[in-house]
DNA sequence: TATTGTTATACTCTATAACTATA
DNA sequence: TATAGTTATAGAGTATAACAATA
């Protein structure tokens, strides 16, 4: 039986608010030590260093907004400043040990409170969940 | 194949990292004209009319943030204050028509945003979503 | 006396505009 | 002259503590 519009809108609003009430029920179950955005810019910076700028327009804030929050990690221990050697106005920023450790400590209570959840399910809803997850990280690619 | 508790993790991970990549794409890509602590406000309001206290736990801020954060909603038009006829210390919320509005057309525009990139999917991969929608709801009731 | 909500005050995050250093 | 980043300043959100009104 193929979906209509109406059952395809449907699915879409299903979609949304899941995800939506997931991702909200993540961030308030596990809580990082430091605030939402900040532990957003330690992320970026765990996955590769950036600078100031690059960081400003990943999380959609002003550049003198990034300077504060760099600013506060730098004084929190979890963020390097360092010199570009081939560009002398830019400043690229690594995380110091702990920096790294507290992304992945946040990320591995993150990852256990979501296996907690599913260990009650069957393999068959295991493999519904897998196949779920390829078809939006194919769609949230375009 | 049963899942190893590797696999399990990995596939919990890949719910997480999904699930908040594709929330965070959601409140980017279509935000509505009040501030997303704002919007959370009135979609809580639009569910059912909710006195300041009871959104003030709802949304985990204190109980003059929330003040704060009516009051401007109030002053926009969005929402209105009304006396308990049962308790007069409590004062109802509910929302004006332009909040409604302001609601029903923010989420129409999500998830038209998501439908949009559901249209390409084959009704196989549709299914896959719906009961990945229907698994992780159930997962969430917990 | 306890509860609901607001006001007082201080701190943090954000933005725009102005400034410094480098290209 | 343009760009990367920071500082200056102001506006808005948040919290704790104190207060007002009601139960």
């Amino acid at each position: 039986m193929p979906y209509s519009n109406d059952a395809l809108l449907q699915l879409a609003s299903d979609v949304r608010m899941t995800s939506q009430l997931l991702s909200r029920r993540i961030r308030f179950e596990s809580a990082s030590e430091v605030a939402p955005h900040q532990f957003s810019v330690l992320v970026k910076v765990w996955k590769q260093p950036r600078t100031p700028g690059e960081l400003a327009e990943l999380e959609r804030v002003s550049p003198p907004s990034m300077t504060r929050t760099v600013n506060c990690l730098v004084d929190a221990g979890y963020l390097t400043r360092q010199a570009d050697p081939s560009d002398g106005r830019q400043r690229v920023l690594t995380l110091t040990d702990a920096g790294a450790a507290l992304v992945e400590k946040t990320i591995h209570d993150r990852d256990d409170w979501m296996l907690r959840r599913l260990e009650g399910l069957t393999d068959a809803e295991r493999a519904d969940l897998a196949r779920a997850v390829e078809i939006l990280a194919r769609v949230l690619e375009k």
